[in-house]
RNA sequence: GGAAGGGUGGCUGAGCGGUUGAAAGCACCGGUCUUGAAAACCGGCGAGGUAGUAAUACCUCCGUGGGUUCAAAUCCCACCCCUUCCGCCA
């Protein structure tokens, strides 16, 4: 949620800004609400006053024995009007709280203006895009044998995209889990967090999935509205909605392994095949609360965190700079990892970092108390995946196949495997 | 699922329907005292909003949402959550 002060002093450069990421806010419509709404209010306090004044002196009155009749009478009339002012007000606000919650985050000006992803520029790139001297296969090919990867009895258990695992590709994707947990804990100082996988409205809308995006979430039917979780990125930020931290307390830094559930509405025909785009898939994510002169120096770091991944891995990606049109509702800036994918002969995503601003602590009412003023600021968010484990062990499949089909297994990762040096 | 109790400020915890945004304590901040610290004493200390340059004034908030009333933390209804006991279950 954008601060509702800069919407009434700053309106048209924040309609510019919302532009370039190609959304178009009604400055009329909105100018006209807020109008009514300052109106309503005033006007609404102003019998709160009278009310609250009369019903004092009746109070004040009657403890000195008095008659009060002649005061009630007084007050017969205002009931009403103040129910009638009220509703109006309620009505109003509701309308503007909705407006509110639907404007996207201002992107930063350091973010590239542009339309759509053929303009993210690119920022670095590690290592060169591997080589092989002979044609490359795709992991669909690559974990045929033994049923590694098998995509047809998922089919028949549940529906398209999904995956069933079996024995040492199983093994594999759970030894990825665990040495990037291990990584991020011991070396970069995030705490492991445990959360649920279910999450209510109040939470998506924290972060900002609600009320705009219900179409991407999978929603049980049960009594409870509860809605499977498309990111730890919900669950995790939302453990400081409604908290104050203690300046003491800051940073906190969370690093969480969760399945993540995705509808994939609106994107039929896209990446049918294989690993990349499922219903279904793990992710580790790197979530951070900061004081807000931090977080542009935390979103850098912690893109570096989930870079670092990659690097012990040996896999080649690239940084990029997403544009205004292509970033998400909720950031002010976002970098994507794109790595390396012989089968496909391009750099996919697998890692999104983000710096969110106060855009979803205001959203949370999410603070934090500065020790210089002892009063309660927000904070801001940043998440990112470190790394998305489906598309991580896509690129290791790919990135380490020999001519044989054989897939070497990164040494890192060899401790996790009991020493397995190849999958078999 | 059954029974009982309970949700009040950063925390603990009072609160006959009427000058209660809320006693008291803790924590925290400032001051006195002290070489310094502690203790003691004095004072301050919730959040959000509207108007205003500001001082300030006013409004809202005692789990959530309704209702009764001139007036609700206090009465009524529904829901959510927590605790204890019983049952069931991994």
């Amino acid at each position: 949620m954008l601060d509702p002060k800069l919407l009434r002093t700053d309106i048209q450069s924040v309609a510019d800004k919302l532009k370039s990421r190609g959304f178009n806010f009604d400055v009329p419509a909105f100018n006209a609400l807020e109008a009514q709404r300052k109106d309503l209010q005033t006007r609404t306090q102003d019998l709160q006053t009278e009310r609250n004044n009369k019903s004092k002196n009746i109070g004040k009155a009657k403890s000195q024995g008095q008659d009060v009749q002649p005061l009630l009478d007084e007050v017969a009339h205002l009931g009403d009007a103040l129910d009638a002012a009220k509703k109006q007000f309620d009505e109003v606000q509701a309308k503007l709280d909705v407006l509110l919650m639907t404007i996207p985050n201002l992107p930063h000006e350091s973010v590239p203006v542009g339309k759509d992803e053929l303009a993210n520029v690119q920022v670095r790139v590690w290592g060169e895009p591997t080589k092989l001297d002979f044609t490359a296969k795709d992991h669909v090919e690559l974990g045929a044998p033994n049923n590694w990867l098998d995509f047809e009895t998922a089919v028949k258990i549940t529906g398209s995209r999904f995956a069933v695992m079996r024995g040492s590709m199983a093994r594999l994707h759970r030894a990825l889990i665990q040495f990037m947990l291990d990584l991020h804990t011991s070396e970069h100082g995030y705490q492991e967090v445990y959360v649920p996988y279910l999450v209510n409205a109040d939470s998506l809308r924290g972060t900002g999935q609600l009320p705009k995006f219900e179409q991407d979430l999978f929603k049980l039917s049960g009594e409870s509205e509860y809605y499977l979780i498309p990111t730890a990125e919900v669950p995790v930020t939302n453990i400081v909605r409604d908290e104050i931290i203690e300046g003491d307390k800051m940073p906190l830094r969370f690093v969480c392994h969760t399945p993540c559930f995705r509808s994939e509405a609106g994107s039929y025909g896209k990446d049918t095949r294989g690993m990349i785009r499922q219903h279904q898939f793990e992710k580790v994510e790197l979530v951070q609360m900061v004081k807000a002169e931090d977080s542009w120096a935390a979103l850098e770091q912690l893109t570096g965190h989930a870079e670092k991944v990659l690097q012990k891995l040996k896999l080649p990606y690239r940084v990029m700079a997403l544009c205004t049109g292509d970033m998400g509702f909720s950031s002010a800036k976002t970098y994507d990892l794109e790595v390396w994918l012989p089968g496909q002969q391009a750099y996919r995503e697998i890692s999104s970092c983000s710096n969110f601003g106060d855009f979803q602590a205001r959203r949370m009412s999410a603070r934090w108390r500065n020790p210089a003023t002892g009063k309660p600021e927000l904070l801001h968010t940043l998440n990112g995946s470190g790394l998305a484990i489906g598309r991580t062990l896509v690129a290791i499949l790919e990135n380490y196949q020999e001519a044989d089909g054989s897939i070497r297994v990164p040494d890192i990762l060899q401790k996790y495997m009991g020493g397995m040096e190849k999958l078999g």
